[in-house]
DNA sequence: GCATATAAGTCAACAACACTGACTTATTTT
DNA sequence: AAAATAAGTCAGTGTTGTTGACTTATATGC
């Protein structure tokens, strides 16, 4: 981790974030968003759903068995918000609930068959758009790129991210 | 540039991308830019604003005399809604319009000093924010996380990112 | 000069997605 | 038995996006 010492060091010329610099990736970042998420909403767009579908539909599907509050503490959004996205989600059987054996208030939920499909077909374009961005851009930024959007996140929702960053790569 | 030679070489466990590393990024990207705008976010509920009427005083503050169908191309969004974001910025002081001598029908727009105030304070909590994730991650992260996000944006709207990649950090 | 194109603004209607607050129904915990 | 929790529901609201049509002013091409 010598790029920390090289950032902190009090050198000439010190390479201390500048305010343009800033903008600049602040501009970066939504556009990169933008272009990322609006791949995705195009295909939602003709199944008659949004973007809040998508989110239901990755979450569900990279935590099987998840709960409705489990879902809701994830993305932060209110029961009522939640509600309307996963009543057409189950009503066209994209996603199953069961009840909890154990405690049977709570209702655990699945991606059928079907969800599972939409949910690649999501998955597919926008991997291809960040495998594009990772090939042009390099190897190592791509682990910087990972370690800095971790940085970016509150520390309290850092443990929500799923698996940790990539030690597969090597 | 001997990073993208790394990335392409096929040697044995080439690293190429597996599916969980860019589901894996994905949710980094979600909870990044949700805790990102979170912040400018609240602040602005504050004045009664959206993120529409922050991105309206962004683009306005970096791109000073932009005309109104110039910001629509930059935002990508329908007139009528960035009409109605336009129309209380203007009304409660926070950007001016002028008409361009050269076209008269062009009305050229910039952030008053209450503007400019209200930009300020929400760039610098995200700068902030920013500024923390890089001095965690490292100054080569820095550099990778915005190569990254380039080569994220569509090629058509690279163009449309106002500075260069930061060529003053060394 | 007149036709056409462009820049800006406006109206009406609509949809997605978030919010609040209150309230019900099961079920579990104390 | 009382209190807490998980889920679901209802009614109302606000922001931000959409479409399509239309007006006004100005510029440009022939």
């Amino acid at each position: 981790m010598d790029e920390q010492a090289l950032w902190a060091q009090p050198q000439d010329q010190a390479p201390a974030p500048r305010e343009d610099d800033m903008r600049h990736v602040m501009e970066l970042l939504f556009f990169a968003y933008r272009d990322f998420t609006g791949e995705a909403d195009a295909i939602l767009a003709d199944y008659g759903m949004g973007r809040a579908h998508h989110r239901a539909i990755y979450f569900i599907g990279v935590n099987e068995g998840i709960s409705v509050s489990e879902l809701l503490a994830i993305l932060k959004i209110t029961k009522q918000s939640l509600n309307r996205v996963l009543s057409t989600l189950i009503d066209e059987g994209y996603v199953v609930q069961e009840t909890d054996d154990g405690d049977r208030r709570r209702r655990l939920m699945q991606l059928t068959p079907k969800g599972r499909e939409l949910e690649h077909l999501l998955a597919e374009r926008q991997t291809a758009r960040l495998s594009r961005a990772f090939h042009d851009a390099g190897l190592d930024a791509v682990e910087g790129f990972q370690r800095v959007l971790l940085g970016m996140i509150d520390k309290e929702a850092r443990h929500r991210v799923s698996t940790g960053p990539a030690p597969g790569y090597s």
